[in-house]
DNA sequence: GTGAACGTTCGA
DNA sequence: TCGAACGTTCAC
């Protein structure tokens, strides 16, 4: 805890002089103290976040009913309260650390409530690389088209009860229309021979982040994915990633970019990233924006709300539910219909599914063996093909951490290093059934490796301590319900909400910064 | 350009 | 419902 602390004070203060887009959000942890709320609509997104948080696993068989998405607990109405004792765990370790959250940490939620402010400045990064007033325009443009989209959304959310909407990249400009028939929310839009409008452009949503322990493997050769593939003797007509390789955080392409103000993510690590900086993809709605752009056009679309509330997730980096699929309800699609990376990961993660099974673990001792007839066995097949390129081309050089610090953070996230669930009979992956097909050798032990655990904690703790950084005085609201948000893109009103560095430190406490999210996002 | 592999389709 | 197949996208 003390460790949190230290790093959050120098986090703090990274962030405090970066200075450069003023973002007067409250990200307000405390839903009750929000006193311009609607009670109904605050009845409706507590029963919606309630389905949002952190399942219990103890269930059985309405699995299916259950979500999949294992988004952080929700900050609970007041009615209910602490003793929500077993949240969910196969693991007594971290049993034990939920309830300690649980129990202390009644602060600790990734619900953000967005507050209006009166200065929002796009000018910053957000704004593109160069913030000419041609760039606010276009950005302004595309707010509007947003906007305009959300109000038809809206009317059509008022005709029937689930909407979805199909977002179209059309000449760089932003199209949005409703649906005719709802079909499930994160239903990707594939190009077909009759649709021209919609390229294949926006497909590839998920790469690996190459920091994970899965990702830091080596191809284990003897999968069916690894037997396709050339390099180890196949054909290479399935073109998937080695079933023990697969990624369990993976992240939005360098190439993704914000639907408003259209600018990439680019190729900095996530770490790098100053939190107004981070795209985050709804996993409903599947839309991607930077929180602030976000804000801005929900704002317009609901000049009525001064609040709106997202969930970020633990366990997928740079996602959340949006709040505009929290208010309006969009039902969560079941797994199977998940984008295969995402199911995956959740299914990984023991989030997603009944009936887990679990991998064997193997000695490490065997492992080195099994390593070195890995190698041989590439070898071998090199020799066959006569090719004498070197293949292996390193993943990024992985840094040593201590092994008692990387169980540490594996815990946070439920999983062990020596234990990987994954389901016996279930759709967890995209081109095959891990149930019995991997090889019984997983090399699940890995010295060298960057924590992608650590890193997501660190956004985190950057994420909350941003949003804890414009909390003007602590008080909630009151700031942004006058709130112009077009007035409010140029200029930078030296306006109160900037808390202070040493007002900062002071203002926050442990809650405020021990997040036991796997990922933060 | 090249290798990797994601997302979707479609046949069994 | 599953998974082989493959066009396309992504990182380098
Ligand atoms: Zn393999
Ligand atoms: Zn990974
Ligand atoms: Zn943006
Ligand atoms: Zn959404």
């Amino acid at each position: 805890m003390e460790h949190f602390l230290i790093d959050h004070a120098s986090n703090d203060h990274l962030l405090a002089i970066t200075g450069q887009t003023i973002i007067h959000y409250n990200y307000n942890q405390q839903l009750s103290i929000d006193t311009n709320h609607c009670q109904n609509e605050r009845t409706t997104i507590t029963e919606t976040l309630r389905g949002i948080k952190r399942k219990s696993s103890t269930g059985s068989d309405d699995m299916q009913q259950q979500h999949h998405s294992s988004f952080h607990h929700h900050h609970q109405h007041q009615q209910q309260h602490p003793h929500t004792p077993q949240q969910s765990s196969h693991h007594p370790s971290h049993h034990h650390q939920y309830d300690t959250l649980t129990m202390q940490q009644q602060t600790t939620t990734n619900v953000v409530t967005l507050h209006p402010s009166a200065t929002i400045l796009l000018s910053g990064p957000l704004a593109g690389s160069n913030s000419s007033q041609q760039q606010q325009q276009q950005t302004q443009s595309n707010l509007a088209n947003y906007y305009a989209a959300q109000q038809q959304q809206q009317q059509q959310q008022q005709q029937q009860q689930h909407y979805v909407i199909n977002y179209h990249h059309t000449n760089g400009n932003n199209q949005y229309s409703t649906a005719t028939s709802p079909p499930t929310p994160t239903q990707q839009h594939y190009p077909t021979s009759t649709d021209k409008t919609s390229t294949a452009k926006d497909r590839h949503k998920r790469v690996r982040c190459k920091q994970c322990e899965p990702c830091c493997r080596d191809d284990c050769s003897e999968c069916v994915h690894c037997k396709d593939m050339p390099k180890f003797g196949g054909v290479g007509k399935m073109k998937q990633c080695c079933l023990t390789k697969q990624c369990i955080a993976p992240i939005l392409p360098s190439t993704a970019s914000c639907q408003i103000c259209s600018k990439k993510k680019g190729s900095r690590k996530l770490s790098q990233l100053k939190p107004e900086e981070i795209l985050y993809e709804c996993e409903r709605c599947m839309e991607i924006h930077h929180l602030p752009c976000f804000h801005v056009c929900y704002k317009s679309a609901h000049p009525d709300t001064s609040t709106s509330e997202g969930v970020f997730s633990d366990d997928i980096p740079e996602t959340w539910l949006c709040p505009k699929c929290i208010t309006a309800n969009t039902p969560e699609p079941p797994l199977y219909k998940l984008r295969p990376i995402v199911r995956r990961t959740l299914v990984t993660t023991n989030k997603g599914k009944n009936g887990l099974i679990e991998l064997p673990y193997i000695d490490p001792s065997q492992q080195q063996q099994q390593q070195q007839q890995q190698q041989m066995n590439v070898n071998h097949h090199l020799l066959q093909q006569q090719q004498q390129q070197q293949q292996h081309h390193s993943l990024a050089q992985p840094l040593p951490i201590p092994h008692s610090e990387l169980h540490h953070h594996i815990h946070h996230g439920h999983l062990d290093l020596h234990h990987i669930y994954t389901t016996g009979g279930g759709n967890s992956n995209s081109n095959i059934n891990l149930g019995g097909l991997l090889p019984n050798h997983n090399d699940l032990h890995c010295d060298l490796y960057t924590d992608p655990y650590e890193v997501m904690e660190n956004e985190t703790k950057k994420r909350r301590l941003y949003a804890t950084m414009y909390a003007p005085n602590g008080t909630s609201d009151s700031s942004g319900t006058t709130a112009d948000p077009s007035s409010s893109i140029n200029g930078s009103s030296g306006n109160n909400g900037l808390v202070g560095l040493d007002d900062l430190s002071t203002s926050l406490n442990d809650s405020d910064l021990y997040v036991p999210q796997m990922f933060a996002v």
